[in-house]
DNA sequence: TTTCTTACA
DNA sequence: TGTAAGTA
């Protein structure tokens, strides 16, 4: 009960091999071999990437995901979220805000540049 | 057919 | 994240 390949894993949680082997990559989550070289999962993972789609789905980003490898393997959706949690989800929230203010600020000059250079109108 | 690695867009 | 290449 542990011959779930990459493919199988795939399509049980709703995402690619390619993401999987990404995940891998940035160590939330293992895998062992088999003889053909191919990646062995067990069915723990499954719950586990399902997580992880969770924590990225509302926001966070794979670094952050990190920090909640001791809980991904329970209920992280239903969980009573612990401190580091909510730490992690409000710098999330802050530096989202921080990007949004830069991409308005950029927006603003661009849009007034724009304006005294003609107008949207009177550019052709 | 599916998977593997590496690398580029 | 998708895709290409050449394998096993």
């Amino acid at each position: 009960m542990g011959r779930v390949r990459i493919g199988d894993v795939a399509k049980a949680t709703g995402t690619t091999p390619r993401a999987l082997r990404h995940y891998e990559q940035a160590g939330l989550i293992t895998s062992e071999r088999a003889s053909n070289g191919y990646r062995v999962y067990g069915e723990h993972t499954v719950v586990r990437v399902r997580n992880i789609r969770h924590l990225l789905a509302v926001g966070l980003t794979l670094d952050d995901v990190r920090a909640f490898l001791p809980c991904l393997d329970g209920d992280v959706a239903g969980a009573p979220p612990s401190a580091q949690g909510l730490r992690i989800a409000a710098d999330r929230l802050a530096a989202l805000n921080d990007r949004l203010a830069a991409l308005t600020e950029t927006r603003d000059r661009l849009e007034s540049a724009l304006r005294s250079a003609g107008g949207p109108g009177g550019l052709r």
